[in-house]
DNA sequence: CATAAAAAAGATAAAAATATCTTTTAATCT
DNA sequence: AGATTAAAAGATATTTTTATCTTTTTTATG
């Protein structure tokens, strides 16, 4: 479904969308804690993202990760590629070619439509809307 | 979603399906190249099925791999969960918790519906419902 | 400017998934 | 019985994913 990987990744970006801004950068120690992710592999995602601009961040003092009013606007696919890249979750579920309406394969019949409909959560949902109406940390994490 | 193993196995399944009965067994070398999966690879993964009895083989001279008639009223989930496990499919999207309707993670409410559904269409489609109706490997392979 | 803080980049390590090769066992046929 | 065929089992190799460690660059501040 999703690597470990992405999902790792969309957790310290929902933990950044809960727990900072502009001007309350938040550092990896601080985070990878909570959301139970390896300090060392979080602070490569977040680098990644950040370097795709998906998330925000600044070195030296008083630096750190965050996330901009823009970037909470960068949907769940947007994360998955940059991590997954563009072809893990658009391949045919039986791996044979592009998934293509016009030459579905066995099994696209079958549980294409569940895929297009996941991919399709993941690309109309934006770090926004998951946070939208939760206040607190408890309501995601531990997770 | 699914492994690159369940994907090689479901493939050579079909294939036994299409190809193959108690008075026709298949070799692994006859199979492999029409379906593109690694033939030693194959080789184990059609060992594996027949050792849980999702499909059947006899050794030695006119043997070979096979479906019989009761072999085909097995369900895609039996072939994924002896390859990939048990828990490979049963795992929450954010890789948290083993997936809870009672205590759902963030994504479970977005996305937790299209998953049980995939697993439940390859808990409901049996062998024979996927062949059913075709009758040529041209309609599955290459795939 | 020197120092410290923190991300970025690069190198390395460990584990899991994928794939291949070799030996053994079972079945068939002469 | 002996030879041959083919799966089963076991051992090894490769690749990818996951994870950690080290060095470098950037920024802030005294
Ligand atoms: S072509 Fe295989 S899932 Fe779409
Ligand atoms: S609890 Fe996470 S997907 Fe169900």
């Amino acid at each position: 479904m999703l690597s470990n990987s992405s999902k790792y990744a969309i957790k310290g970006v929902l933990y950044l969308a809960l727990n900072s801004n502009a001007d309350h950068k938040v550092l990896v120690r601080d985070i990878y804690d909570t959301i139970h992710v390896p300090e060392a592999y979080l602070a490569k995602l977040l680098q990644e993202l950040s370097r795709h601009g998906i998330i925000s961040s600044t070195r030296g003092p008083k630096g750190g990760f965050y996330l901009s009013d823009e970037d909470r606007k960068h949907t769940l696919l947007e994360i998955v590629k940059v991590i997954d890249g563009e072809n893990r979750l658009n391949s045919c579920v039986m791996g044979i070619r592009n998934c293509d309406m016009d030459n579905p394969c066995v099994l696209h019949k079958l549980v294409g439509g569940n895929k297009s409909k996941f991919i399709n959560v993941l690309e109309s949902t934006t770090i926004l809307d998951l946070i939208d109406g939760k206040k607190g940390v408890e309501e995601f994490f531990p997770m």
